[in-house]
DNA sequence: AACGCGTGGCT
DNA sequence: TAGCCAAGCGT
């Protein structure tokens, strides 16, 4: 049992060892990316924040448009919820987004102005897991603590050889006390930093490339023929299909747009108006029925014109269709969570993604 | 503990 | 095409 708990039997030599051939990969190997180029703490942390469970290359373009937009925490303190939504478009889980907001708020009014230093203080702000604590503290102010993501689990667990589910104690207890042993002498920026690296580009999900991995020799799961297998992780819901109509309500160039609701998906964000989900496939018939009574739900006096286009898209598990409708509206006045704006003016309050596959997809005017 | 929250790229 | 999944957090 001590061995459970004990680095699965791994001497602090060992350890050494690991970490050594790491860092030294990690020297040779690692990316060039643009938060790496700072050592901002503010930058770090908005870089970590975007990073969650969202790949690297889809957060480069976002991560310098937000930082020549809002330079320093002051300046995101100072913008609008949507300024800063408008920013995030396109990175999804907006809630991010907005508890990093929040929390730049937070610090800006109790006068520090500035990040608390510790990842057990770093913990107390919104937004701020033990993932994000662990990578912020260690990697902008150098504290000794892990970060453990997704990659990092899985490279720990292969190294382990590890069968328990790593989102469960008793796969992140032994996972968590390997990444600290490795912490031990080692600079932890580096360290997490390699881990991760080592996650994202040698130890990848599926067909890892262990013949150039610095720890081929070392991991259990290789040894075993297992790696691929690992980590064993709980299956997701299956997905399901789901449609809705959005109605394209144009007034020469500009657009009706809605915002969605709090407590709704994608809220704060704008939209082509649309309904609910039903599940199932589009069905014509029920989208020009649901469309009406969305005109009436909003007061409005719209005739429902023909399908145009269909856009698909995903939210977690669920398979999106959405059809766009043509209405004639003959109101064209605004109201509360309702307006007018041309598809530039919309994309700066901030539109959700299935709205900009809309806008590419629709047949330019005329 | 399990679920809700987005999105886009890869296979 | 559809499924899989990626530097998680909050409830």
């Amino acid at each position: 049992m001590a061995n459970t708990v004990n680095n699965h039997g791994m001497r602090p030599a060992q350890l050494r060892r690991l970490a050594d051939e790491l860092l030294r990969w990690f020297e040779e190997h690692r990316r060039d990316l643009p938060w790496r180029r700072s050592r901002d703490p503010y930058a770090i942390w908005v870089s970590e924040v975007m990073l969650q469970q969202t790949r690297v290359e889809a957060v480069v373009a976002p991560f310098d448009r937000f930082l020549r937009r809002f330079p320093d925490l002051p300046s995101l303190a100072a913008a609008s919820e949507n300024e800063v939504l408008a920013q995030w478009a396109g990175l999804g889980y907006y809630r991010r987004a907005r508890q990093l907001h929040a929390a730049a708020r937070l610090l800006a009014e109790d006068g520090q102005g500035q990040l608390p230093r510790s990842s057990a203080a770093l913990r107390l702000l919104p937004g701020f897991g033990p993932y994000t604590a662990g990578a912020v503290a260690s990697i902008a102010f150098g504290e000794a603590v892990p970060a453990i993501d997704g990659n990092v689990q899985r490279v720990l667990a292969r190294v382990l050889a590890l069968e328990e589910d790593p989102s469960r104690r008793s796969g992140s207890a032994p996972i968590e006390v390997l990444a600290r042993g490795l912490l031990g002498g080692s600079p932890p920026s580096e360290l997490n930093q390699a881990l991760m690296e080592l996650g994202a580009l040698v130890c990848t999900p599926r067909k890892p490339f262990c013949e150039t991995c610095p720890w081929t020799q070392s991991c259990r799961a290789r040894r075993a023929g297992v790696a691929e297998l690992l980590p064993r992780r709980t299956p997701r819901p299956e997905t399901s299909t789901v449609s809705c109509y959005a109605a394209v309500v144009r007034d020469g160039p500009r657009f009706l747009w809605r915002q969605r609701e709090e407590g709704e998906h994608n809220a704060g964000l704008w939209e082509l108006p649309t309904t609910r989900w039903h599940a199932g496939e589009p069905d014509p018939g029920r989208g020009h029925r649901e469309l009406e009574g969305l005109g009436e739900e909003l007061g409005r006096e719209w005739r429902v014109g023909d399908a145009m286009v269909t856009v698909r898209h995903s939210i977690t598990r669920y398979r999106v269709r959405c059809v766009g409708h043509e209405i004639l509206d003959s109101q064209g006045q605004e109201s509360e969570g309702l307006r007018w704006g041309s598809s530039e003016e919309a994309e700066a309050w901030g539109i959700t993604a299935a709205a900009r596959k809309f806008l590419a997809k629709l047949p330019p005017l005329f």
